[in-house]
DNA sequence: CAGCTCATGTAAAAGCCGTTCACATGAGCT
DNA sequence: AGCTCATGTGAACGGCTTTTACATGAGCTG
């Protein structure tokens, strides 16, 4: 019976009127269900309801339809990113751990984004504007280093922000892909990813002199670039970041 | 002109003789090339010079070969990191240090291992030896947590090893995945990989509690659980572990 | 050494995919 | 109404995976 194919046709008659859209959808949709390498040219069509020559009017090769999707989940990364950030309200500090838990919410509600765009095997630099899009999320988090970085208690030296965004991005990196996707979720951990996480960017965080206390927000606007939680001491906080055994 | 199939044929007869291991090898060079999604069955019998079915008849499928190699790789990773962690001599944090080290050096020399092990997306936990392989090398690095968490200074909390674990090995997953390896390696960074996890490894620890500071080997055996390197004060060392920006 | 057996290899075929090409359709403009 | 061009179709090519029936010859058995 090929009557399904004929209704829709009937349907939407000879032209789609929106495949290119419909293809990133159903693309979308089959990356979340069997992975970047899984998934199908003559799928996506099928699941769009045309022929398997169809989208070539649309992308070059399987491989500009994978790039178009690695750069919207980019955009939309960045966007979770920068509200997760919200310019460092209330504190620094945690904001920043905010971002750190923004980055592992995107990879576990966007697997087929974050499928394609970090572990599809595509190459990144060789699509200018896909780089672009990258280095804009990355730099959500190089930002908020460099906030961060201003902070360093003062007698000690001050880290290098770039390194401290290198070091955050593996941590975060790291984390998702290890134990927070896929069938590596199911990894018998003691604790969520997200509270691994947080453990680990805190002791970072400790090591680098930067107090780590858990404490009700400031009241009224942090005034750069000493705010108060600077002042609360540097030593080491009773209980460690990552509480007590129950 | 098919002589060449005739000639190799003459070479080695009808019969291949140790055609497993070198599909294995053949594999082993393609997705070095490649990347394991690129590989193919069929380019690895022709490398070996046998028909596309011969390899049938020593693998299930495609996944398995695969999966042979990820096991292949699991193994080859835990002695490396055995040989590195060098059951914590000459004192435990260097020692820990070098596991670091030798973490991502296996993934820079060894790029088809690793691309097999973490970055191929056959599932690890369908296959109890590949699960258990991969659990033995997680092992050692938990070994090495386990004796580092038992050194942590006196008055402060002790961490938990297997938490310890999970960091350090997300750190280098992260570092790389993202920075070591195909492209990614191509970022412009202001350190090497290397250079990026030490560092991250060794604020970690200060963050935990651990003297980090750089020292010759303390002559002799370090008597557990408290060696001399627990003794030498826990403030912040001058000049943090990333060292003077030049 | 003859003969048998069975692991190992081959050729052919079915079914899927990516990709290209000549051709069809119809939306929008003149 | 007629033209044009973006968009979609069907057919075809080559490559890959996997299965099946058949071929080969290494090694055992007597």
């Amino acid at each position: 019976m090929s009557w399904r194919k004929e209704q829709r046709r009937a349907e939407r008659g000879y032209h789609h009127g929106n495949l290119k859209e419909a293809l990133l959808q159903a693309a979308l949709g089959l990356i979340a269900e069997k992975g970047a390498a899984g998934f199908t040219f003559a799928d996506a069509a099928r699941m769009a309801g045309v022929s398997a020559a169809a989208p070539y009017r649309h992308f070059r090769d399987r491989d500009e339809l994978l790039s178009s999707i690695a750069q919207r989940g980019f955009e939309q990364f960045e966007a979770r990113l920068t509200a997760a950030w919200d310019d460092g309200r209330p504190d620094t500090v945690t904001a920043f751990e905010r971002v750190g838990r923004a980055y592992l919410a995107f990879a576990r509600e966007e697997p087929a984004f974050y499928n394609a765009m970090f572990e599809s095997g595509l190459p990144v630099d060789a699509n200018p504007a896909l780089q672009a899009a990258s280095e804009r999320a990355f730099n959500i988090i190089r930002a908020a280093a460099e906030r961060l970085a201003a902070l360093a208690p003062p007698g000690t030296p001050r880290p290098p922000a770039m390194m401290m965004a290198l070091h955050i991005w593996s941590m975060a990196h790291g984390v998702a892909s290890l134990f927070s996707r896929g069938d590596a979720a199911r990894r018998k951990l003691p604790m969520s990813p997200d509270e691994l996480l947080e453990a680990e960017v805190l002791i970072y965080l400790r090591g680098l002199g930067f107090p780590t206390d858990r404490r009700p927000p400031t009241k009224g606007a942090e005034p750069p670039p000493v705010p108060p939680e600077a002042s609360s001491g540097s030593g080491v906080p009773p209980g460690g970041p990552w509480g007590k055994p129950k």
